[in-house]
DNA sequence: GAGATTTACTTTGACGTTAAAGTAAATGCG
DNA sequence: CGCATTTACTTTAACGTCAAAGTAAATCTC
């Protein structure tokens, strides 16, 4: 019996619960997991892109743009696809703008809507960005490659149940 | 072959990536699975716990306090234990406490500390959230039981590789 | 025991995110 | 055609988070 498992907050959060007879102790731990790796591989990925000036989410809109047919989508395309805010989408763009990475470009036939077109210094910094990211492993490091399969494999019912794609 | 694969971001991003002669694909496709399941699962979790007026924050520190032995814990070591940032808990003591749920009290013996100690509305405010938590299967909803184990145990690998315990 | 250092918390400013309201253009319908 | 509705984006306000600076108290050290 291990020491360090009185050291694992998800070990100890599972003992306080049972104790409180509180329910739902394994979605519990298994959500307090999931949590905890989220902050962990976040942290990892962002310090990862921050000597190129990128967060995760500027570098998702550039690999998004570079990998479309004519480096440019509508501002609400890229929300639909990376599956945020449209205000999150004009933040970032404007970022990306201001540093010369893409450009808002006027769509040619809708009024409303902008284009935001990669420039090539954004090209570029996505390509550093992918191997940056691809040397630190994603920031899962520590993950062993057959559990990560596992990982990616279970996760997949669990987004369909939940509407993530059709 | 299921058609929907196509629809699945995670597998589009998969293609992507291999179509630009990217890296660290598997790792890419788990890291992009973890986040749209913390996404979608944090989103169950705040719904579940919206109607208290508690956000997963808030309901950490009640769950937290009410397990401490005294009810009260310093504020130092709500943000060690909960892994936050010593600001965060300020601000989140701050609004428990405008709510009824919390109250800050001096520390008896170390005049820089300050205590924050659960009030009978914080335990069953916290009690009830937990029962909603569980209610909701902590938003795992449709995540497979024997893979819920699997991910808490792949995981537990990660997170002391990783240093979140010893 | 006086001064330097450490510790505990708060404040401030920045960022990313969301919901809701606002603006402008396109589309639908009678 | 003309008006209502929908669609696309931006703006605003609120929240939670963090890093860094500020304040105050405890502790260390000579």
């Amino acid at each position: 019996m291990s020491r360090s498992v009185a050291h694992d907050p998800v070990a100890m959060a599972v003992g306080n619960w049972r104790r409180s007879e509180w329910n739902a102790v394994d979605a519990m731990a298994a959500a307090t997991s999931i949590t905890r790796v989220h902050q962990v591989m976040t942290a990892r990925i962002d310090a990862a892109l921050k000597p190129l000036g990128l967060n995760f989410s500027r570098f998702e809109v550039l690999a998004l743009l570079s990998f479309s047919r004519e480096g440019q989508l509508p501002m609400g395309k890229i929300g639909d696809r990376l599956q945020v805010n449209a205000a999150s989408v004009t933040n970032t763009i404007g970022r990306l703008e201001a540093d010369g990475l893409v450009e808002r470009v006027a769509h040619p036939t809708d009024g409303r809507a902008t284009l935001a077109r990669i420039r090539s210094a954004g090209r570029r910094a996505a390509k550093i960005g992918a191997a940056a990211l691809a040397d630190i492993g994603f920031g899962l490091e520590g993950l062993d490659p057959v559990d990560m399969g596992s990982v990616t494999e279970a996760f997949v019912g669990y987004r369909q149940h939940n509407g993530d794609f059709d």
